[in-house]
DNA sequence: GCACAATATTTGCTATGTTAAATATATTGA
DNA sequence: TCAATATATTTAACATAGCAAATATTGTGC
């Protein structure tokens, strides 16, 4: 008898406020503000910030890649990587032995919006790792990790 | 000595692998494939559910109520409510008390769709449960909320 | 009872999420 | 070599996210 059951006692869904999606979220939009924050005097997005991180930790690197570990939807990534263009944060070229693939790599001028922001970035990730606790942090992640299984 | 450092000694962002931020959109769109899927036949997105769903649960209610609930912003919810009015799946109306308030509740035809798709949304909750471990399941929602602190 | 601040919701605008279709280049096999 | 297929990326179209401003209604103090 651990089946959740309403008033009527037909089977029923866990409620919203034990909702795995919503609870994702709801951390997440969290977790944001604090980051939205910080890059807001600076014009770029979260999700432009990700593709900076991203290229400034692995390199130069094709969009799929890219995609990957931003964790972005390949036609978002393309209109970002666009706007990121234009702002002359990143560039990007075709690449030489298979013309399909578009190499993206970040620039003076991109590296040094994330150096600007490092101790604030740092800031926000000591502050996390304070109110929820490192190992239960690290819990989080592997157990977070263990959805890619789904 | 439990800062990060980066190849030149200076001090360096956690990797994007272990980012919370990351982290929680990749378990997140693992979670929603196989609920999109669900509701892809029905034509509602997964934002409509939610709403749809908070209705079923604790009844008629206000827009701040609802957007608390479904986890959803003001102005998307307004623009999301007026989509399922379209369809017929909610109704909304002024509060007679405060007319700055509308109030908006769930149909028959609504509540159907909730009905039909109960088994499929069961399975799913089940096997999220199987994969990640009901006990850790407990746990991750447990942690998710602390960040409610933040 | 009225100007004024506070509250609840909606609108407008730009950026991103999501899916399907289009485009361009590579690869494969007859 | 060439047509068929597969792969990498972009475009297109629609829905949502997020922020700021506008609207409508209510509460308050004078």
């Amino acid at each position: 008898m651990t089946d959740d059951l309403n008033a009527t006692g037909a089977l029923a869904l866990p409620s919203t406020k034990r909702s795995v999606p919503i609870a994702l979220i709801r951390a997440r939009e969290k977790v944001m503000g604090p980051i939205r924050e910080m890059l807001s005097d600076c014009g770029i997005t979260e999700q432009q910030w990700r593709i900076l991180r991203v290229l400034e930790e692995f390199g130069p690197q094709d969009a799929s890649s890219l995609a990957e570990r931003a964790c972005l939807l390949l036609p978002s990534q393309t209109r970002i990587v666009q706007t990121l263009l234009e702002k002359g944060l990143v560039t990007r070229q075709a690449d030489e032995t298979d013309r399909r693939k578009q190499t993206v790599a970040i620039t003076e001028a991109g590296q040094a919006i994330i150096h600007d922001k490092l101790d604030q970035a740092q800031a926000i990730a000591t502050r996390i790792e304070e109110v929820i606790g490192k190992d239960r942090l690290a819990e989080l992640l592997d157990i977070l990790e263990d959805f890619q299984k789904l």
